[in-house]
DNA sequence: GAGTGAATGTGGACACTGTTCACATTCGAT
DNA sequence: ATCGAATGTGAACAGTGTCCACATTCACTC
């Protein structure tokens, strides 16, 4: 569909097939991502995947990796877009805003990458002990940063610092899913607009430990667009 | 395996399926429960499923409404253990508390049942409007009671009760994802167990807009025992 | 009590999936 | 040019959901 030749082996079939992954979770979630149609959409036989993937489950994960990508790309966006005429206490918890909202819009916004980026299957069940840096994932990072920024810029005191990554993430993650899967999702999407606001600033209140500041919040235009 | 006869048709099948798809569910969460097995384990032949059920599909959400039931039984039991010798305004806090911590405590406790309580699949998606009364599960109906009652005992002002179920329930349910799916997983329980605690102190902080009160809080006897 | 229609269970078949085996092709280096 | 390694192919197997025609049994009527 895009190479020209199509002569020889297939050149990059790892990556063809990953793209076509994508693709596939992109329109129904992890289980929609099958060895065979992938394999097929990339012209090739089935068993060629297995010349990359030990399993269908290493190519879901690779799939996911890819997904997490794609949120922590949406979220860095957004987070980029922040109006500069703030004082920085303020500019750093509207930060911490427009990631939950990032991460919120793009659940709604692409369902079936965001299911697939939370694809896990016990994957080193049995190795000992894993490290919590082994499985960070960039969306999270983006967090812990900004939770971060918010300390040195005084919006956040240092002794509630701890566990605040886990509380955020808790309340949006939750939010997502049940905007995705649970009751939410037959409201209109101005009434999910409207509570997704609230969880979110309800999470900055509970992180902080006061209700939010002055200034009323400012993100949430609309929607994302995420990547191929 | 337990009645004696077997002679004739086989008595109570749906009911014996959707047993058999529960102790399914419980080991390999919602995609584990399939049509042969169940049926197998019955003695039965497959197609005599569709007797019971049009569709795979169909099975599996009527083991969702057991493991909902389930997940709504454990909570049940931790908020009725809460303790009399508390002011209304405290015993209306700590009720909360309890309903936030049995939730994560049956994920981590019964991540199979957890992960099918939450399974739906686009049923009636081409049904126009679907109130929010014909899909709240029974888990929900309780966080909803034990907000009003914070509101009864003055324990929640009521100008924050607006979205609060939405607030609590997504903190608590992303964090029992998270600890389930998510990278917490690995971490030992006692890790988990404090992570759980704040995340939920947080999550009542957030919905009343101010740190938690006086008395320290109780909750957490380590596990529940969910039924069979 | 025999008979009849509805409910329920069976057997066989098909398409689809992941996966393995032996085999074919092609690439890259000697 | 040759030979080993990398990569892709074909046929096959087990497992799944699902449909079809057929068999059994129940419940009820005459």
């Amino acid at each position: 569909m895009s190479s020209p030749a199509r002569t020889y082996h297939h050149g990059d079939l790892r990556r063809a097939l990953v793209s076509e992954g994508l693709q596939l979770a992109r329109a129904g979630g992890p289980s929609a991502v099958t060895l065979r149609e992938a394999t097929r959409a990339a012209g090739v036989s089935p068993n060629a995947a297995y010349r990359h993937f030990a399993d269908r489950d290493e190519l879901v994960r690779a799939v996911a990796g890819e997904a997490q990508l794609a949120l922590a790309t949406a979220i860095m966006q957004r987070v980029e877009a922040t109006p500069d005429d703030l004082g920085p206490a303020d500019a750093a918890i509207e930060r911490l805003r427009r990631v939950g909202l990032a991460y919120i819009d793009f659940a709604r916004g692409e369902p079936g990458l965001f299911e697939t980026a939370f694809f896990t299957q016990d994957t080193h069940a049995n190795d000992a002990i894993v490290t919590l840096d082994d499985e960070i994932v960039a969306p999270f990072r983006l967090l812990m940063e900004t939770l971060d920024a918010m300390v040195d810029a005084g919006a956040l005191s240092a002794d509630r610092r701890p566990f605040a990554e886990w509380a955020c993430w808790s309340a949006v993650h939750g939010f997502a899913d049940i905007a995705v899967h649970g009751p939410v999702r037959w409201q209109p999407a101005p009434v999910i607009d409207a509570l997704a606001a609230a969880v979110v600033e309800s999470a900055i209140t509970g992180v902080r430990g006061t209700p939010t500041p002055p200034g009323a919040p400012i993100g949430n235009p609309s929607a994302e667009t995420p990547p191929a």
